[in-house]
DNA sequence: AAGTTGTTTTTTATGGATAAAGTTCATGCT
DNA sequence: AGCATGAACTTTATCCATAAAAAACAACTT
């Protein structure tokens, strides 16, 4: 069966609403709701009939106010509020990178989907999406290859990342001043010097500056497929990195400096401190990688 | 239920090799059949149970030979050896390419799956594979949006072949001179001055030339992305051209020059002349699709 | 007329079943 | 021992069913 998540997190976000007092008083029409939770008119509807029904919201003569106030265990557990795919997506991402598949290991959807617990095709239709990242290979009615998180990969995966960033960074230095890329480069610039005061305590704060800065970048050339690129390496990063923590602070602090020294190469419009100080930074990056990988591999040979 | 065309084409496979000869006599054992014909051994038992069923082959204690005659009708007929999954494929693309479908349509799996008289989830998975070539993005729970097969979407693929290629040009050139790739070069330049003599009446030989050719200059960069990015190329043009044939063989004869310059740039080995050949190649197939995709917006249009 | 809510219809996300194809095990023959 | 066939078992390709979510329609209200 389908699962009710887009309603809980729904519900979720509501209950949210209601406890800091973003839905005080009397509550917004259905229509209302409906655009500020981005979910259909019948979702919104599920979500008021329950919370009439817990009495957190009020309803008389056709009109609904807040009722009593949220407690904690009003709200739906997390794992309840993500839909079936991103499940099999993290128990892939996990299965593949922490357990100890070894490159030329064939994977079988039966048994991912036993040991997942879920129908086939949900594992299927994963691994297509999936195998557009390089990673895996399909052999017809035979099942799918594992081709290993390996240097290889890496090295590969960095060739097209610079080829592809160079050629934003460049673009992005002939936008016309009065485009709004620069002020977002302005913002972005305060966001770093921001966080590298408070690196201390922050330091977790980075992957997601570090992805706002890249794309904004990308955007300067406007081709999907560099975007679509981008997101292999959001997508691969993020879940390479949830499990390898190894040095982050350092590293991120690293990163930090190279992307100040990148801005204000982009902000000096000089093509060749642009093309040094993106090489720079893109090639720190791929070392850190490249050494995570390493040290990845061998306490896989270990455990 | 799955469908038997592994089988049908298999059987087909089968009698054309009793057709000319390559089976004469008393029949290898069925691992060697299993290997010659890439199935498994399960599959040609039951190829040759039908093959002895109707006395194609001839068993007489455990030893077979060949029996009667293949003749034309004992063959399956071809739509019933291609998989489902391949046919989605064809008539999706039928649909997308000459109907008027246009830009900002929504896709809707269920109307589809009716249409091509398939389970819905054979048109999602479809859907999900064919996502990465950048005309259709997914809105979850939603439906498909197509984007249009557009001048933009021509204007970003080419921008990264040309990229890509005048990379991997470049990396040929300077392989040693003892890399198989020079031979095969120098096999694909006799194959162009071949067709260039012959090309009345086989024009329609050069699509397959074409795609060999940058296949192998692709090698020379042994990027898996760039690979993957070729195949976009290649699945693309097969089905634009399959319904565009305007001026076929005119192009076909410029572009046989031009690959024999680019040939001639790479074994020169001068990264001026390659880069100068490579681009002018490529602007013209760009200009090429660009030409066809106005007519074809146009035709459209008027139909 | 434009915005509400109530109701019905359509479509997507997910599970389940099964024939076909692939793989492994068993037995027998040189 | 090594290869051939037979039989049993496993996995993939494919269809179908259904609850959840979205969209469309209808009836009111201000």
């Amino acid at each position: 069966m389908r699962t009710d998540t887009v309603y809980k997190k729904a519900f979720n976000r509501a209950a949210n609403m209601l406890r800091d007092g973003q839905l005080a008083g009397e509550l917004p029409s259905e229509n209302e709701l409906r655009r500020r939770m981005c979910v259909s008119r019948t979702t919104v509807r599920k979500v008021l009939r329950e919370l009439v029904h817990r009495e957190l919201v009020t309803e008389c003569n056709g009109h609904r106010s807040t009722g009593r106030p949220v407690g904690d265990n009003d709200y739906y557990p997390d794992a309840e509020t993500t839909p079936r795919a991103k499940h099999v997506e993290q128990q892939f991402m996990e299965w593949m990178l922490r357990g100890d598949t070894r490159p030329g290991t064939s994977i079988n959807e039966l048994e991912l989907a036993r040991q997942f617990g879920v129908a086939t095709n949900g594992i299927r239709e994963f691994l297509i999406r999936f195998s557009r990242f390089g990673l895996i290979e399909k052999r017809p009615n035979t099942g799918w290859l594992f081709k290993g998180f390996t240097e290889d990969f890496a090295l590969e995966l960095f060739e097209i990342r610079v080829m592809f960033e160079l050629r934003s960074a460049q673009l992005f230095s002939l936008q016309p001043d009065s485009s709004p890329l620069w002020s977002k480069l302005a913002a972005l610039k305060m966001a770093h010097t921001d966080l590298l005061e408070r690196i201390e305590g922050r330091f977790h704060d980075f992957s997601g500056l570090d992805n706002r800065f890249h794309r904004l970048i990308n955007e300067a050339s406007q081709n999907r497929f560099i975007d679509d690129f981008y997101d292999i390496i959001t997508f691969i990063f993020h879940y390479h990195y949830q499990w390898n923590k190894h040095d982050e602070k350092q590293r991120n602090l690293a990163a930090i400096h190279e992307h100040i020294a990148y801005i204000g190469a982009l902000e000096s419009r000089n093509s060749t401190r642009i093309e040094v100080a993106c090489r720079a930074h893109l090639a720190s990056a791929r070392e850190t990688l490249m050494r995570s990988l390493t040290a990845f591999d061998e306490s896989s040979i270990n455990a």
